[in-house]
DNA sequence: AAATGAACCTGTTTGC
DNA sequence: TGCAAACAGGTTCATT
């Protein structure tokens, strides 16, 4: 389950691996992902390199020397990996990019949510895909008083605001829950009912959050990139999510589930106002 | 206009 | 025990 954290490990991870390689060969074995895969689209890039590899809310965005862009989103169950080419197939591998240092570049995901697509480097942030993300929370464009502005006198719970890419970019279920948890606000209150204050005490946690995450992240990346395939989700000490039933790790409280907008949402009904 | 729910998928867990 | 239903969640589209 990628979510910003996840998507920004592999970047650092593959940022060193594939920035000036070649890209040689393009293999195309499934296209119908969430968005159906255009071989002829990823086969031009055969001849380019790479130049950067950035990151936007969880798209990965490898750019390359001759114009192309290729956008990369994971879905739930994607994954990203550089291996030697005699390694074998993984199930559900739909894509393998063969670079110019003898690796490949793979993508795998058995529930083909994720994406693979082609665009000009040129005005990437107007591609229908990023055009209506919201601020990165990892850099300034986030502050408490742009989301207390943008809520005033709407009635959504602040889980399904926050989750949704709109508000703020990168954020999923995982990790609203966290957020939430550590800022102590109740994921069922509305926007419109959030302070000033406490905007900015949840700005200030997620920041925390997704920072630690990243961090955590970060020491399992190795192994993501050798074969395993694990994402460092389990490196990261979750505090609410998937912990109904038990206690409160900061009050008496006992966790609670409740779903929002479809989606499981974990929260402390004693910490939580 | 804003908010919610369904749909897209498959692997895993839960319930009868 | 075995099978089926429920669940998981990122994003987009449809509906209320």
């Amino acid at each position: 389950m990628p979510e910003l954290p996840e998507i920004e490990t592999i970047r650092r991870g593959l940022e060193p691996i594939l920035t000036g390689r070649r890209i040689d060969r393009v293999v195309v074995r499934e296209r119908r992902l969430r968005e159906p895969v255009i071989p002829v689209q990823l086969r031009r890039l055969v001849g380019s390199r790479f130049l950067s590899i950035r990151r936007r809310s969880k798209y990965l965005l490898l750019g390359t020397d001759t114009g192309s862009t290729l956008l990369i989103h994971l879905g739930m169950t994607g994954q990203l990996w550089v291996t030697e080419v005699d390694q074998p197939r993984r199930p559900h591998e739909h894509v393998v990019i063969s670079l110019s240092d003898g690796r490949d570049l793979r993508f795998a995901d058995s529930r083909r949510f994720g994406m693979l697509l082609v665009i000009q480097t040129g005005n990437i942030d107007q591609h229908p895909r990023l055009r209506n993300l919201g601020p990165e929370p990892l850099d300034g464009s986030l502050t408490g008083d742009r989301l207390f502005q943008s809520t005033r006198n709407r009635t959504r719970p602040v889980k399904n605001f926050l989750i949704d890419t709109r508000s703020v970019a990168g954020v999923g279920n995982i990790y609203a829950c966290e957020t939430l948890h550590r800022a102590r606000i109740d994921p069922r209150l509305p926007v419109g009912r959030i302070g000033r204050i406490r905007w900015e005490r949840l700005v200030q946690s997620l920041r925390t959050v997704l920072a630690e995450a990243i961090e955590a992240g970060g020491t399992t990346f190795r192994d993501y990139l050798k074969a395993d395939g694990e994402v460092g989700l389990f490196a990261v000490a979750l505090r609410v999510y998937n912990r109904a039933g038990k206690p409160c790790l900061r009050c008496a409280g006992t966790i609670r589930r409740i779903t929002q907008a479809g989606r499981g949402t974990f929260f402390c009904p004693r910490c939580q106002r």
